[in-house]
DNA sequence: CTGAAAGCGCTTACAG
DNA sequence: CTGAAAGCGCTTACAG
C-alpha cells in the first residue's frame, strides 16, 4: 500500500479510502486506481481489520463430522450461501465424530479470528468455547443441540420423524420392526430410538431389544448387522434404519440378497437414488440445506445484534413415500 | 497478550514466546500460563504474522463448482486431510460453473493471505491470479487444467476413462451408443466426448450425431434427454452418461421406465448405489479423495520451496464392471 | 533467558 | 477532501 501511495502521490490515509471505498477527490482515486492496477496491489484484509473498529473478519467457521458425508455437504452449502450474501467466507472442517479433532478445528478457526462457528458437534462438552462467545464470537449448532453451553440451534424433529416412519411400518401391518442406528452416545441416534420406541409403545407394542442395533463403522458394519437380524430366530418383517450411510449400505446389501421386495425398509435421511429403485425406499427427509442456511442466518443476526435468549429452530423431517414401506409382513 | 503480560508481571516478548513455544524459564512460562488460563487470552494467529517473517497464514482456499456436490466433496476432503496434516486451515467456496463467482471467491480468500488456492476452475482465464504466484502464492488445478496461466495441476485421464467406458459398450455389440454430456465448454465433457469419438472411431464406427447429447441443467435435463433419445428414429441401444448427476439421473428414469435390463450403460464417475441396483451400474470411476489430496500436496510441495516446471498429475479412471454394461443390443 | 523498541499492513481520529 | 501520527495485536532483531 506504501508502493502505491508512493507511486500515486498521495499519502496513505488517501489510498486506504479509495480501497475502502470512502470519499475522494475524482483525480487523486483515479491515480490510485492506476497505480493499485500497476503495481498489482492486493489488499490485506486481514491487516486491514486489526486496527478497524468492528474487528469483523467477515469469516465463518464451519464444524461438521465429514465434509464429504452428503448430508453435511449440503448443511454446508446452505451456510455458505447465506455467508456469501453478506460477503462472508466460510472456513470448513470435519471432526469424524471425534470431541478433540472438533476442539482443535475450533480453536484454530477461532486463532484466525472467525465471527462466528457453525457446528454439529462431536464433543458433549462445549464449555471451551465461552470465553469466545463472551468475547462476541457467535456459535450455532446444527443437527444436534450444544451442551455444558447456552447457544442458539438448528436442529430436526429427529423423534417426531423417527416416529413417523416407524408408524407408517405399523400401518403396513408390521409388528416386527428392527432399529438399525448410530452408536446412542450421538444425540440423533438417541432421539431416533426414542421415536422408534414410542411409535411401538403407542401401538401397543413392546419394544424387542433383539430387534435394536447399533452399528460402529456404518458402511461397513451395516450389512453384517442386517445379515445377523436376518439370520436371527425371529427375524424382522420390516426395518427402519436411521441414518443415510446405514440407509444406502441396506439398500445395497437387500438389493444383493434379492429382499428388497420382501423386507419393508424406511430410512431416516433422504439419499441419492432412493426414488431410482424398484421399489423406490421410503425415507424421512431431512432438509439439511435449510438447516444449514437458518444456521448461518441466526449466526448473522446474531452479530447484528440482536439479543434475547438462545433460539432452537426445529424442523420437520417428512415423510416421502416411495413404496418400500408399504411392503407387507411376510 | 497485553493484560496477560501485565498480569504475569512480564514483557510482552516473554508471552509472546511462551505462546510461542520458545525457550522460557519454567517459573516464568507457568506464569504466563496460568495468567493465559485466567483471563481467557485467546491467541490472534493473524495479528502474529503480520510481523512474522515469513508470513505463511497457514490457510488455503478451495474452490470447486459446488461443495455439497459428492464429487467435489470428496476432492474437499482429500484437500482438508493433507492441510490437515501440516495444521492449514481450509477456506470453501462453490463456484456454480461461474467465472465470475470463481474469481470473486478467489479474491476474497486471497485478501484473506492464503497461502495457497486449490481451484476446480469454472473461468477460462487464469490470468488475474498471476500477480498472487509473483507474490508467492501456490496455486494448483484439480478435476480441469488452468488457461493462460502457468500452473500445477491434478486431472482424471477423461480421455482414456471414456474411450475404456465406450469399447466396453462396443465390446457388448453395441454400435448405436448414445453420449451424454455437459456442454462441450466444459473441459472435462469435450474431453469424455473426445474418448468416446475416439473408441468409436477404433472401432471403424461413425459418430451419429443423433446420438450425442448435452444437458444444461443436469439432474432436471438428462431424463428428458433420454426421453427424446428413445423417441428418435434411430435409438441407441446403450447408454454412455459423462457426468455423475446425470448418470444418477439417467439411472432413475430407466428404472422408472422399466428399462433398467433393456439398455446398456456406463457412466462416468462412480455414484452412490451404483452397485446396489439391479443391474448393477457400470461406470469408470475417478477417485476425487485422491485427487484433492494430491492437489493440496503439491500446493504444499511449492510452498516448501521446490521449484521447477508445472507438473500435471494424471490420475486414471478405472472401469468398475457391476453388469449393466453387458446387457446385449436388442 | 529477558525486556524495550521497532515494525508488519492497515485504519482512524485529529488537524488542517 | 487530505495528510501526519498513533495504534491494532502481535513478532523479532537488538541489547543486556
Amino acid at each position: 500500500m506504501r508502493d502505491v501511495a508512493r507511486m500515486a502521490g498521495v499519502s496513505l490515509s488517501t489510498v486506504s479510502r479509495v480501497v475502502g471505498g470512502q470519499q475522494v477527490a475524482p483525480d487523486m482515486a483515479e491515480r490510485v486506481r492506476r497505480a493499485v492496477e500497476l503495481l498489482g496491489y492486493r489488499h490485506d484484509a486481514v491487516a486491514g481489520n486489526l486496527r478497524s473498529s468492528n474487528r469483523a473478519s467477515s469469516s465463518i467457521g464451519l464444524i461438521v463430522e465429514d465434509v464429504s458425508n452428503p448430508f453435511f455437504a449440503a448443511i454446508h452449502r446452505g451456510a455458505e450461501d447465506a455467508a456469501r450474501e453478506r460477503a462472508v467466507v466460510t472456513f470448513a472442517g470435519s471432526s469424524d465424530e471425534q470431541p478433540e479433532r472438533e476442539r482443535q478445528i475450533s480453536e484454530a478457526f477461532l486463532a484466525r479470528r472467525v465471527d462466528g462457528l457453525v457446528i454439529a458437534p462431536a464433543s458433549t462438552d462445549h464449555g471451551y468455547l465461552v470465553r469466545d462467545v463472551d468475547a462476541g464470537v457467535a456459535i450455532v449448532f446444527v443437527d444436534r443441540p450444544p451442551r455444558f453451553i447456552d447457544a442458539d440451534a438448528v436442529v430436526t424433529d429427529n423423534v417426531g420423524g423417527a416416529r413417523a416412519a416407524v408408524a407408517h411400518l405399523l400401518e403396513a401391518g408390521h409388528r416386527r420392526i428392527a432399529f438399525v442406528g448410530d452408536d446412542p452416545e450421538i444425540f440423533t441416534a438417541a432421539q431416533r430410538l426414542e421415536g422408534y420406541r414410542l411409535a411401538l409403545s403407542e401401538a401397543g407394542i413392546p419394544a424387542d431389544p433383539a430387534l435394536i442395533r447399533h452399528v460402529s463403522f456404518r458402511a461397513v458394519d451395516a450389512a453384517d448387522v442386517l445379515d445377523a437380524l436376518l439370520g436371527g430366530p425371529a427375524p424382522p418383517t420390516a426395518l427402519f434404519t436411521a441414518q443415510n450411510l446405514i440407509t444406502v449400505e441396506t439398500m445395497r446389501r437387500l438389493h444383493e440378497l434379492g429382499l428388497q421386495r420382501s423386507l419393508a425398509h424406511v430410512g431416516f435421511d433422504d439419499v441419492p437414488l432412493a426414488d431410482g429403485v424398484e421399489p423406490g425406499v421410503t425415507v424421512v427427509a431431512q432438509d439439511p440445506y435449510a438447516m444449514g442456511r437458518r444456521a448461518a442466518e441466526l449466526l448473522f443476526s446474531r452479530l447484528d445484534g440482536e439479543g434475547g435468549p438462545s433460539r432452537r429452530v426445529v424442523l420437520p423431517a417428512t415423510l416421502v413415500e416411495r413404496g418400500s414401506g408399504r411392503i407387507p409382513p411376510s
